[in-house]
DNA sequence: GAGTGGTCTAGACCACTGA
DNA sequence: CAGTGGTCTAGACCACTCG
């Protein structure tokens, strides 16, 4: 095995060619990370499937064991990877009711679980506003596709969101496929569209409720909601998903983790 | 050093005594990472003093290196301990401006950074209400400090708290003592309290102003604000403080990050 | 240069899963 | 049982900080 520092390594076809400006020095692990992240984003392992035995791929990259370990442990950490002990490590995917929770973080007061129901209120596509464009970084006036829909718990409106992705990437999606598919929305798009959300950032705020948020959830004008908006990045930092939600927090709560 | 698990370790001195009934299994890192803990919580090393070198602790537990290391790594990633290359392993402190954003998640607008003026309204002893006393695990009637607060930008307010602490913890807790401290109130806490804050939990919800809250905030009645209420647990997960804040969104956003 | 954390290896063995 | 991830060791060497 060769040396960890900056270099070309032994991996399979590696191509010695990459010349960058000596950035800071890459430990021989973070490599492999980005080999595997790599395998990843191209599909050679699909979500739900299990990658090769951590001795397989220290065989591939002619590295040892624990060096591949560490790799796997950061991916894992950023929750790309799942590892079940006895059993192999998994890509992960958000077709598991485990993950349902990960990203919408409201919960009711009564701590009660029950799933939320879903209803598409529209679904369209249309060029991208200015404001979106920027944040998808799309050209502006670039087709995005645009989905409203309402969540409910208990037969009570609770969320009110926008959505809206790229349509390059989200062609044929539809309020008929949207409604058809059980399950959660994450899981739609990395099975059906291929793209996989790995990270969200979330801004904040306290607003009131206008005319048409009042209307869809069934509240006095001026209510207080909580504003949440998310940008969602898959692979490589890309910003494939830009949210806006309206939450009733009357009877629910938004739960975070400081740490 | 003991065996990891319920059986007879390698380790020069292991003492095959343990008879325990097979818990579930705990790794000898976990158990190196339980003493270093308890020598934090018993002040052995104090908040921004280094702890010994990995070699000296490895030595002391009779353990290798490596195992040491793992355990500090989990320590690090909780934020209780600081790694620095080359110097050495440090207690983490919150009397250090680089972590001074880690609990507040407040952002404005423009991205500015400027800290909060600090202003204590009221600072009080008082027997805990009963919401306040479960939430901090104390007997219904016993002494709290309440301490009710302003943070401003710019001249202009924005967060109203009111925070409740343990009385026992923090006899001789003062509006001047809060005053006179420069830096994060959570750093006075553990110099002059001993008080060290591990994590936290919050909890968001969108409210309405009422007369208290837009007087002090500057807001007309009604107006809508973001309301979180945080727990904050030291060592052992032993809550410690309940803090209710009013936030004004209008030019800020709470930020989060979802992973 | 001495001392610290950080990387990497090779090998042994343990814990867990499922056929 | 074979195969997987999980733990632990001993030792070598690298990167960083500071006197």
């Amino acid at each position: 095995m060769v040396s960890p520092t900056n270099h070309a390594r032994a991996a399979p076809a590696a191509a010695d060619s990459a010349r960058e400006a000596a950035p800071a020095f890459s430990p021989l692990y973070r490599q492999i990370e980005a080999l595997l992240t790599r395998s990843l984003q191209g599909g050679e392992w699909r979500p739900g499937e299990m990658i090769p035995s951590e001795v397989e791929l220290a065989g591939r990259f002619k590295v040892s064991q624990g060096t591949v370990r560490k790799a796997i442990d950061a991916l894992a950490d950023e929750h790309l990877l799942v590892r079940r002990q006895g059993k192999g490590t998994f890509v992960a995917t958000h077709a598991e009711q485990r993950v349902q929770f990960r990203f919408l973080r409201l919960t009711p007061d009564d701590g009660e679980e029950g799933a939320m129901a879903r209803r598409v209120v529209d679904c369209r596509r249309l060029r991208a506003p200015a404001d979106v464009a920027r944040a998808l970084s799309l050209k502006a006036g670039d087709a995005v596709v645009q989905v409203r829909r309402v969540l409910s718990f208990r037969g009570r409106p609770v969320v009110l969101d926008d959505i809206w992705l790229p349509g390059n990437a989200f062609k044929g999606l539809t309020a008929e496929r949207l409604a058809q598919y059980k399950g959660p929305m994450y899981g739609l798009f990395e099975s059906e569209f291929g793209v996989r959300m790995i990270r969200a950032e979330e801004k904040l705020r306290a607003v009131t409720a206008d005319a048409e948020a009042s209307a869809l959830l069934a509240l006095p004008l001026g209510a207080p909601l909580l504003s949440v908006e998310r940008l969602s990045f898959t692979y490589g930092d890309r910003p494939v998903e830009l949210r806006r939600g309206l939450y009733d927090t009357t009877a629910h709560y938004y739960r975070n983790e400081l740490s």
